[in-house]
Parts: C-alpha cells; sequence; structure tokens
DNA sequence: GGGCTTACGCCAACGTGGTTGACCTTCGCC
DNA sequence: GGCGAAGGTCAACCACGTTGGCGTAAGCCC
C-alpha cells in the first residue's frame, strides 16, 4: 500500500537505487522537468521516470502518494521558476504584463501541471507567494478588492488556461503540423469569397496568426480594460 | 490494419451489432457525447463506447481512424450545438457575448476536444462555420481587419482554453472538492495578515469566487477592451 | 554487538487503456 | 453462384498507473 508516501521531513535513509542514484523529492522533480522539456508531455509516464532515475516505477510512490501528487510538486516548481527574477518595479501594468508573461512561458512546458494548478487548490508554497504579489500589485495600484479579485482571478487563470492550450498545440509531432498546414491550404484557403466572403478576406492575416499563440494579445486586452476601469472610477 | 478508416460517404452495407444496433458515424459521435454528460470525461473510453454501442471496441476503427479523428468529430458536433439557435442581431458585444457563453457552456462537457480544436486546424464545417460568423460580426461592427483578426483569435481561444480549463475542474470527484475545501481552510484561510496581507484582507472575496469559472468576466473585460479599441478609433 | 523497527529499494502482478491482425458474415454486383 | 469488400467479432499485444510482498540496510536502544 503506497498510499501512505513520507512526506519531505522525516527521512533518515538514503539507499542508492540500482544505478547508483540517490532520491529525493527534488530530484524527482526535476528530472521529470527535463523529460517534460526533452520529451514532451506525452514522454513523461511513471515508468519512464522511473527508468530515467535509474530506479523502479513503483519507488516513485515512496515519495509521491501518486500521479496527481507528483504533478502537483511539479506545478508548483513551474510556478517558482516563473516567480524567480520578477521584481515589480512600481507600475502595475508592465509588471503583471511581464509576470503574465512569465507564468504562461513556464507552464507552458506542461499542460497537464496548468489544468491541475488552475483547477485545484494546491496550497503549496510558490502558487500562493503568486496569489499575494498579484493581490499586492493590483490592490496597490488603485484597485478596489472586489475589482481586484474580480481581476486576479481572470488573470491567473487566464495564464494557465492559455498555457495548457499552447503546450498542447506545441507538443505536436512535426508531421502533424505539416498535416494541419495542409488542411488549411485545401480549405481555409480555398474558401470561395461568396459563401465566405469574411475569410475570404482575411485569410492572409489568419494564415499569420494560426501558429501563434494568442496569449499576449488576450494579456494586453485584459490590462486594458482594467487600466480603462481604473481611470473612470478612481 | 484499421489505419485506412472509410470515410464517411461511400458505405453500403449497414450490418447490425450483436445487439440489435445500426452503427452510423453520427450515432458513434451523439452516444459519445451522452457518456461525457452522463460519466464525464474519464467515463469515455473507447471500451466502454463500444459497449454503450452494443458493439466491440475494435468496430469502432472502421469508422475512424482512432481517439485523434473521433474526438475531432466529437469537437465538431459540439460546436454545432454552440451555434445552433444563435442569431446575431445586431448589436455586436451582446452578439459576440452570447456566442462566447454558448462556445464555452458546450464545450464544458470535453476538455480534450476543446484542446484538440483549439490547436489544430479541424477543417470541420462547423468550425469553419463559427470563424466566419465571428469575423462577419467583428467586422460589421467597424473593426479594422487586422483588429478584428486579432480579437477573433482572442475570442476563439479564450473560450476553447476556458472551457478546457472548467471542465477538468467540473469533472473531479466529490472527494477531491471537499479536499480542496479543507485545503482552503487550512492555509489560505489562515495565512497571517503579517506575511500575506492582501490575501488575508480579501479571503472573502476569494473564497467566494473560488469555485465558479473566470470565463464570463475574462469575456466581459476583452468586449469592454474592444469596444474601447473601436470608440478611440473609429 | 544483537535485535527491533523502519525507510525504501525491487519484483511480479492486476486491471484498464488504445490499437491491431486474423477471421467470419453479409451485401451488392457480374 | 462466385467475388470482393464493408463491416462485424475475437484474441492478443503493449504501455499505462498502481499495489502487495519481499529483501535489505540504516538507525536506535539495550
Amino acid at each position: 500500500m503506497a498510499k501512505t508516501a513520507v512526506p519531505e521531513e522525516q527521512r533518515r535513509r538514503r539507499r542508492p537505487t540500482k544505478h547508483g542514484t540517490v532520491l529525493t523529492h527534488e530530484l524527482i522533480v526535476e528530472t521529470a522537468l527535463r523529460m517534460l522539456r526533452e520529451h514532451g508531455v506525452q514522454g513523461l509516464t511513471a515508468r519512464r521516470l522511473g527508468l530515467a532515475l535509474g530506479a523502479d516505477a513503483s519507488t516513485l510512490y515512496r515519495y509521491f502518494a501518486g500521479l496527481d501528487e507528483l504533478t502537483r510538486a511539479i506545478a508548483d516548481a513551474l510556478m517558482q521558476r516563473a516567480m524567480t527574477g520578477w521584481t515589480p518595479g512600481g507600475e502595475w501594468r508592465a509588471d503583471l504584463r511581464d509576470l503574465g508573461l512569465r507564468i504562461h512561458a513556464a507552464y507552458l512546458a506542461h499542460p497537464q501541471a496548468a489544468v491541475l494548478a488552475a483547477s485545484r487548490v494546491s496550497g503549496r508554497a510558490h502558487e500562493i507567494a503568486a496569489d499575494e504579489a498579484i493581490l499586492g500589485v493590483l490592490r496597490g495600484a488603485g484597485f478596489a478588492d472586489p475589482a481586484a479579485v474580480r481581476i486576479y482571478h481572470v488573470f491567473i487563470d487566464q495564464s494557465l488556461a492559455f498555457a495548457a492550450l499552447d503546450a498542447a498545440s506545441l507538443a505536436l509531432p512535426d508531421e502533424a503540423r505539416e498535416a494541419d498546414e495542409a488542411v488549411w491550404q485545401a480549405t481555409y484557403a480555398r474558401l470561395p469569397s461568396g459563401t465566405h466572403p469574411h475569410i475570404a478576406a482575411t485569410s492572409g492575416l489568419l494564415a499569420q496568426r494560426m501558429n501563434e499563440s494568442a496569449y499576449p494579445a488576450a494579456l494586453d486586452l485584459l490590462l486594458s480594460a482594467a487600466a480603462a476601469e481604473l481611470t473612470t472610477r478612481p
């Protein structure tokens, strides 16, 4: 029964695995992040992670109760990376734009973590720190509490939601990307302006945007709307 | 080798399954949607879908090359449902708000379909219709083509991204929801105002928002920002 | 030092997932 | 009546997350 995975504190004996590695929570999470970077989301499985650590997959259950908990730890490590190096400079709009892009970029490597992080309360340290920082920037800028909470909510969920979406797109094999390109050329680009005038008229612009994330544009629109709220009711 | 699944057109003979059902592409997709509604994302597997149809799982491969293609068909059916009943009334902001909420609600039942639909070019009929409609509303409202395309891009991706996120949250078992509630009470609600003043000050508002989707707020902010762009440069 | 407890590694196994190849049946057609 | 293919079933494969049992070594107490 591995349901009672031992928490980080009371660990005593470090026994090396068959191949010499000595396991820790941190090493496992870092290895998982490396696998995500190198082989995408599909490439990270309990079995392969164990193999990469020189250990058996079941050994992971001594450290994490299951994949859920591991994913949560990964999500928090990602949030940590997003936050380190970010220092608010006093201009709330620039600060939030910077942080949003950082969070989006950090989570881009792991959609499942992004989904999990946004859909569950983790209570982990770095996520709490991010929440506190965002709320601080907004309240410091002069937003009333209800508006600050509302904008905070949209800000954080939007970062994670777009990260999950964009990561899914990035994880596609080149073959699928080429297939998409072919589909686009075969359908959208050939739609007659009689039946689909708007697509036909903008197909050049659409093709340009097709392969890039909508997140930066979404972030700018969010910040614009927020700034407008702030000036109309100061 | 089921790689060459027969397309919808040239089908001739309809042989009933063991239990009498006669399969079609539409029946399979509808059954899949019903399973999604009743048992969530986890409840939809090729094996169970086959069982629900009174057929063997491998039979599905006669109709769809794999789960990817099936998911794509489901995504298009969802978009169809979102679009039917929507008739633009001439006020672009109200029209887009309505359509956004419809798309979000329709996709809420299937996050994987939402992710797939947004991250790949499907070329399916109803998605093209939605693209054309959204672009039409924006261009009709007076947006120049680059702005229209940019807002369209944010609009559609935002709907799907939030749907994926919110569906993941909805799919959680009650047990997980209670665990989240407990975690929240144990950590966020007890943070001292000394170290986390902003969370402490807004914890009541935060708790209120915790279990609801940020999408409506995000949609309103998007439309506000768009409206502002329209009036400043008419 | 001897024995006890405990952490923690490995192994074998289970159940379920998507997917495939081999086979059988029925239909439409010459 | 024979033929080819659409379209059904069945058995099997491999990978996944997960678990129970077992070995082993570190730390602790006497």
